[in-house]
DNA sequence: TTTTTAGTTTAAAATCATTCTAAACTGTTG
DNA sequence: CAACAGTTTAGAATGATTTTAAACTAAAAA
């Protein structure tokens, strides 16, 4: 867990101004052990709850794709009516529970590594990702 | 490539009315040999150029939502403004090309096969895809 | 056949996540 | 402190998709 100082030093690195929102999203984002999966609108309640300060939804965008600009962030590729992000951003990948809506990680040991045999001409794999969707029994 | 008295056939078969919309539909996704993968408004502009009589969005939004449930068209998960169908219903897997916005199937002897080896209890496995991101070298 | 029915189509309105706009605000640099 | 470039903001705009409710039509019943 980061204090304010190390995000404010971590943001500077990275060309970010530290404004408060950022810090407070880094803050709701960063400062737990676990990482976790989100929406936008699941990030906003987080900063509600958290009653500091109000943050415009566009900050929110705008600071969510900064965020994952910089590497920060994941998004995950699943079709949801809204995007999924995570703060996991090492290679893994995931259960999609489509009931629940909710998204587990398949880490590292859970899955065999997928190798792709198959190449394009003039392009390089940027990422490959494995998404199970799982249903009741 | 069925020729209309089979589609009309096979729509009764599954519960769905022979409407001459589902048919034209039928003709402008499965009387090809390949597979394709197409969204919405890349089918709206197929019915177009076929000229034979429009078709109104709503209604292809319904079909094509129908005919996902019945089997005969499969929706691949990407974060895209637009969903992706794909009229080849096997198994199998894409690469996504985020700068032309355009999949191409992996074939199955592209890829092995990705075995997951957690489970989560009460929950069965629906589908396991993976999406290989490429992008220009 | 005609009638009845339940399923379908439709245009237009509604929804909803996301992006845009342009004005106000604020870190940073000199 | 002044000046600038980067940020935030509320609200408007966008755009894919869904909903609505009325008109239509295929299939079943009479």
């Amino acid at each position: 867990m980061l204090s304010n100082p190390e995000y404010i030093k971590k943001l500077r690195k990275s060309g970010l101004r530290p404004t408060r929102q950022r810090i407070m999203i880094c803050e709701v984002l960063f400062d737990s052990e676990k990482t976790f999966h989100f929406t936008i609108s699941d990030l906003v309640k987080l900063i509600e709850n958290k009653g500091n300060e109000k943050i415009s939804l566009a900050t929110v965008y705008n600071t969510v794709h900064a965020f994952e600009k910089k590497g920060y962030l994941k998004e995950i590729s699943i079709n949801s009516s809204q995007t999924f992000f995570d703060t996991n951003t090492t290679n893994h990948h995931h259960f999609f529970d489509e009931r629940q809506k909710e998204l587990i990680d398949l880490e590292f040991e859970d899955i065999d590594p997928v190798k792709i045999k198959k190449t394009i001409p003039g392009k390089k794999i940027k990422s490959v990702e494995v998404l199970v969707k799982i249903d009741s029994e």
